[in-house]
RNA sequence: GCCCGGGUAGGCAAACUGGCAAAGCCCGCGUGCUUAAAACACGCUGCUCGCAAGAGCGUUGCGGGUUCGAAUCCCGCCCCGGGCACCA
């Protein structure tokens, strides 16, 4: 007998499907198409190509590859592409410190990705191959974007950037690091630009409702969406600053607690804010306080920790509830970019407004009277004795030490006393509404998708500016306008871009007139938000895709990820999806009705990583134990969802299973006959239908775990005991020629259900004993007569005490399993002088005697 | 602080609607094969008694509760991981 050789079966296996390109698939339309499959659109999301493909890469394709797998063998049609994100700033930096075009590096990066994926044997369409920084591809990106321009959904307008003082460049969020550019260190600036946009705030509603289209995405992704998109209902309440004829509109959740109102405040960054102090005699301390704000880090804003910090403007404004004249404020705890940049503070029932005017020492009015607490306060305060707190806790007549936010009946509140807070929420905004002061309105914590950015490495921006036209639009004929080769890669304050004089400068293309190219880049999230479009028609030079092709494949059926993604990339993508419907190039509103978000691999508990030292590189283990264990191991390690520790004993083990199953098929060719025929199951009896059932309990198995939330670790490891079941009885079966057959069956079986996850293994033992192709074959049903059996183990307890087991026969009734129950051996001996006080039977499971 | 996950043998884990806790894999120990080792095959692997068959006991982060019966349901905590964090 030989041994179990991977890269021998490995390489003839993937020779096989290369030169017949298996996985390949036909767009409706094209020859070989086959329209009675249902299709099955699996897609893992693409990689950025950097180095070569790590563990996470491997467990992703992985996954993906079981998926797609499963879905060909139960009869869909599977569309499984690939491509590179190649466009990014990792690649530029490097060129930044070597000098090297990006391009180089990241050719050769996506060159060695492709190789390696070809040698974990993963089934997909190179047909349809495509490369972000590719212009063929970029050019649709550009046509897309200018498709958004059209509609106003992309615009340019000034905005607040990170600005690196030393690098002379704008930052992307994800470069500064604790309030410092992640490259130099030095502290980063808030500066005003002009800036590109995507407008998805306008889809911020869509965005939630799409959930409700959704079958299965992990419930805290959609979570973590709902978050980030941040819908608050509330109410637009307009204060007004009578001495300077300004009105200022507020947005607040709680139109309820408007009579409580006892300070007003802006945010540092408001636009007003010098005009307000000019004349008060506040004017040098304000323009202190908003320039020392403007220094400040976001993250020192934001740290909870400290007391609240602000200026007194000198101002009030008019409470349209009740006419008060209340004092104006400025401080950072506002927010610029969130409601209006402006709030009416509502001190006791709204902490932080409670905290600063606490430190201020302004009154804080109750308005909703808590229901649990009534009246009391003043007593629990004088309670405690611990720091100078108290003196504070002292000033106004009704503090608290705490705001109180939740529900009760209103006080203080004029004509609205006495009604619940919820009632009156609903009865205020009426009366706004009727006067004019206010409105019913809804508030997002979504902004903007700031698309532009000032770097080399990215999608050129197809916008021309003209003195005399201003900003006009590339020509679609004129697309794609490329990337041209730079040599100094370093950033000046703007894009490597404006350097290059002669691509630059250009024709305007309405007028004729000389006029400058943008110079901008987009953020590579931008071209990752379409791509799985592309694949639909990836040769298509006259469109995007095509909408035969879309129509036919979207929306992608799996998509298969990393969590790290759950909130930008799929919300851009889901964006993308609804403003293409809309413009009619699609026909779907939600791009992945389906997403399977991968957990993260460790490895001795920590995450892996360069500095650490402790990364797992794939194609080591494929090296010495094949794609085949290396990709089973991935699978087996825990539930897919979850992260998992990555132990070299963990791969070997898996290694032994399948060299298990190798030396199975090598034994039962040998030994058995082929042509028996499938032995009847009803004539089989003894280890040859302990067997049988085996085979199909495992094919039942492993058919649910796939369809539970793919449960690869348990089908897995019911393989591994249909093997281990094989082994156990083979030497009693071999020679008659059921027990051959039923050996055949069962070998060729574990071949079958381990194929997804071991394909070359699964191909090799399946065509040795079946002489056949497995992928070519469905994926196998079990027979329901051989998962039931006619007996089954009665467990009976005594005080819920397992204290025998019987054997019984399935549809024995109650009071015959009662008898069986009471009359057995373990049983009597913990009934000797009791009574039995309750008996409970669960039919073809168990009894429980309660005695006393 | 808030919102999600999670805590089960030495490690990873399983247990589908409350019904025999611990399948499978790893580690460890033993037996066979072997001159020997590796590989392989078989067995053991919560505790106690027993040569053994077997018997008894215990057990799912902690403390309560519901139930004939709880890893699973409820209440109160502790620990680990992730996300959000002045969002008016």
């Amino acid at each position: 007998m030989g041994r179990y050789e991977p890269h021998q079966i490995e390489r003839r296996w993937q020779a096989v499907w290369e030169s017949e390109r298996t996985w390949e698939v036909p767009n409706p339309g094209e020859p070989g198409f086959d329209d009675s499959k249902p299709k099955a659109y699996v897609l893992e999301m693409l990689p950025y190509p950097s180095g070569e493909p790590h563990v996470g890469h491997l467990k992703c394709y992985a996954v993906g590859d079981a998926i797609a797998h499963f879905r060909r063998r139960q009869g869909f049609q599977v569309i499984h592409p690939m491509g590179y994100d190649a466009f990014g700033l990792p690649a530029e930096n490097n060129a930044i410190k070597t000098g090297e075009h990006p391009r180089v590096a990241t050719q050769a990066s996506i060159e060695e990705f492709r190789r390696q994926f070809r040698s974990w044997g993963v089934s997909l369409d190179w047909s349809r191959e495509l490369a972000t920084c590719d212009p063929d591809y970029y050019r649709w990106t550009q046509w897309l974007f200018l498709r958004f321009f059209e509609r106003d959904l992309a615009y340019r307008a000034d905005a607040p950037v990170q600005w690196c003082p030393t690098d002379q460049t704008v930052l992307a969020n994800e470069q500064v690091v604790d309030g410092h550019c992640e490259r130099c260190g030095s502290l980063v600036e808030s500066r005003r630009l002009e800036q590109w946009f995507f407008r998805i705030t306008s889809y911020a509603d869509r965005l939630l409702s799409g959930f409700d289209l959704l079958e299965s995405w992990p419930e805290h992704v959609v979570t973590m969406q709902r978050n980030w998109i941040g819908r608050s209902e509330g109410a637009e309440v307009t204060f007004r600053c009578a001495e300077l004829d300004l009105d200022f509109p507020v947005f607040t959740t709680r139109p309820d607690t408007l009579f409580g109102a006892t300070f007003f405040v802006l945010a540092p960054e408001h636009p007003e804010i010098e005009r307000i102090a000019a004349g008060t005699g506040h004017e040098q301390e304000v323009r202190d306080y908003v320039d020392a704000a403007a220094r400040a880090s976001t993250e020192d804003r934001a740290a909870d920790e400290g007391p609240k910090t602000g200026v007194a403007l000198g101002r009030t404004v008019t409470n349209p509830v009740n006419g008060e004249q209340i004092p104006m404020f400025v401080a950072d705890y506002v927010l610029m970019d969130y409601g209006t940049g402006a709030l009416m503070a509502v001190p006791a029932h709204d902490q932080r407004d409670h905290d600063f005017a606490t430190t201020f020492d302004l009154p804080i009015r109750q308005v909703v009277t808590n229901p649990d607490t009534p009246g009391r306060e003043a007593e629990e305060a004088s309670g405690s004795d611990s720091d100078g707190r108290e003196a504070e806790e002292a000033s106004g007549s009704d503090s608290q030490a705490e705001a109180y936010t939740g529900d009760g009946p209103m006080t203080n509140s004029d004509r609205f006393d006495g009604l619940d807070s919820r009632e009156a929420y609903t009865a205020i905004v009426e009366w706004l509404q009727s006067d004019g002061k206010g409105r019913a309105a809804v508030n997002f914590r979504l902004r903007d998708w700031l698309l532009s950015r000032q770097r080399y490495w990215g999608c050129p921006i197809p916008i021309v500016h003209c003195e005399r036209c201003g900003t006009v639009a590339v020509p679609d004929d004129q697309l794609p306008v490329e990337l041209p080769d730079v040599d100094d890669f370093a950033p000046k304050g703007q894009s490597p871009l404006a350097a290059v004089s002669d691509w630059v400068n250009t024709e305007c293309p309405s007028c004729g007139g000389p006029a400058r190219r943008e110079t901008d880049t987009m953020d590579t999230f931008v071209d990752s938000s379409w791509y799985y479009l592309r694949y639909l028609d990836a040769h298509n030079d006259q469109a995007p895709w095509g909408r035969e092709a879309a129509d036919h494949w979207m929306p992608v059926d799996q998509y298969i990820g990393g969590v790290e993604h759950a909130i930008l990339h799929l919300l851009y993508s889901r964006f993308f999806c609804k403003a293409l419907s809309d413009m009619g190039h699609l026909d779907v509103q939600e791009p992945f009705i389906n997403l399977f978000a991968q957990g993260m691999i460790t490895r001795e508990g920590a995450k892996m990583s360069k500095s650490k030292g402790n990364t797992v590189s794939p194609a080591d283990y494929v090296a010495r134990y094949g794609a085949d264990a290396t990709r089973t191991y991935i699978c087996f390690m825990g539930p897919p969802e979850r992260g998992g520790d990555w132990t070299d004993e963990g791969v070997e083990g898996t290694f032994r299973f399948l060299a298990r199953l190798w030396r199975l098929k090598e034994e039962v060719v040998a030994r058995t006959a082929a042509g028996a025929g499938p032995p009847d199951p009803v004539a089989a009896d003894g280890d040859a239908r302990a067997l049988l059932a085996k085979a199909h309990w495992a094919i039942d198995k492993a058919t649910r775990d796939f369809q539970r939330g793919f449960q690869f670790h348990t089908a897995i490891s019911a393989v591994m005991e249909l093997v281990n079941e094989a082994y156990a009885v083979k030497d009693g079966l071999y020679g008659t020629s059921e027990g051959d057959a039923v050996m055949r069956i069962a070998t060729a079986t574990a071949a079958s259900l381990i194929f997804p996850f071991a394909p070359h293994l699964g191909s090799e033992v399946y065509e040795a004993i079946e002489g056949d192709r497995v992928w070519e074959r469905p994926w196998p049903e079990p027979d329901p007569a051989l998962l039931e059996s006619d007996t089954f183990a009665l467990v009976v307890q005594v005080n819920g005490k397992r204290r025998d087991q019987i054997q019984a026969e399935v549809g024995t009734s109650e009071e015959e399993l009662l008898r069986l129950a009471r009359e057995s051996e373990g049983v009597r001996r913990h009934l000797d002088g009791k009574q039995v006080v309750k008996e409970v039977v669960v039919p073809g499971k168990l009894v429980n005697l309660v005695v006393r």
